[in-house]
DNA sequence: GCGACAG
DNA sequence: ATCTTGTCGC
């Protein structure tokens, strides 16, 4: 298995091949929503790509795959725990999406090369990183209303790692960031936009339910 | 006692 | 649906 060392090193790297303006078919048609379901009491893990219609947020494809971690969690080396599945479930689509909604970060990431970034990058594909909780970066002053943003800056050099976005008013913020070919701005757009009456993108939500079934379906 | 850590 | 508390590691 690869070490600690050299993951960071593999993010180095490819971090420099990231790119962080629009690059996308527009209107964005097809929106994907990315999550990995962990089993408690086993390393089994599950992922799912669902395919939504940007307009009506109707389920146009679906794909799962279970397997064995292969790889620890560790903050900060997150993707190379929750690729394989991704990349299994990716091949079993029937359409392909404009743009993937990831559950976990972008380039708000230490070495600026977080889930969405590594999975936007091996697939040639669009994505968005949208973490429900911080990994790195400080912001203030985020506003009640839902649309609300505030930029998420990294302590230590001012980066700009991306945005909290208020999806709901008076509800805790999600965090927005570039993953591969989707500028901030456009990012912040397209989670917004997938999120109706509740915090989480239909995206994520949905993503999380199918690899929640299939987990469930492999071990009982 | 204190605390930074995606899922 | 969302938040948080208790817990553990340092």
């Amino acid at each position: 298995m690869m070490s600690e060392a050299e993951a960071m090193g593999v993010q180095r790297e490819l971090s420099q091949r990231v790119i962080q303006h629009d690059d996308l078919p527009r209107p964005v048609r097809i929106i994907a929503g990315a999550d990995v379901e962990y089993d408690k009491h086993s390393d089994r893990i599950a992922g799912a790509i669902v395919l939504l219609d940007a307009d009506t947020k109707a389920v146009l494809d679906a794909a799962t795959h279970v397997m064995t971690a292969s790889f620890p969690y560790i903050p900060g080396l997150f993707s190379f725990r929750e690729m394989p599945p991704l990349l299994e479930a990716y091949q079993k689509l029937r359409l392909r999406p404009d743009v993937i909604v990831c559950d976990g970060h972008g380039v708000a990431h230490p070495r600026r090369f977080g889930l969405a970034c590594h999975l936007g990058l091996e697939l040639n594909v669009p994505t968005v990183g949208c973490g429900k909780t911080r990994l790195i970066g400080r912001y203030d002053d985020l506003a009640l209303e839902r649309g609300a943003t505030a930029a998420l800056l990294d302590e230590m050099t001012g980066d700009r790692l991306g945005l909290a976005l208020r999806t709901q008013t008076g509800i805790n913020p999600l965090f927005v960031s570039v993953g591969h070919r989707v500028s901030l701005g456009t990012a912040a757009q397209l989670v917004l936009s997938m999120c109706d009456a509740v915090r989480l993108p239909e995206t994520t939500r949905q993503a999380d339910k199918y690899a929640r079934e299939a987990l469930e379906a492999a071990i009982h």
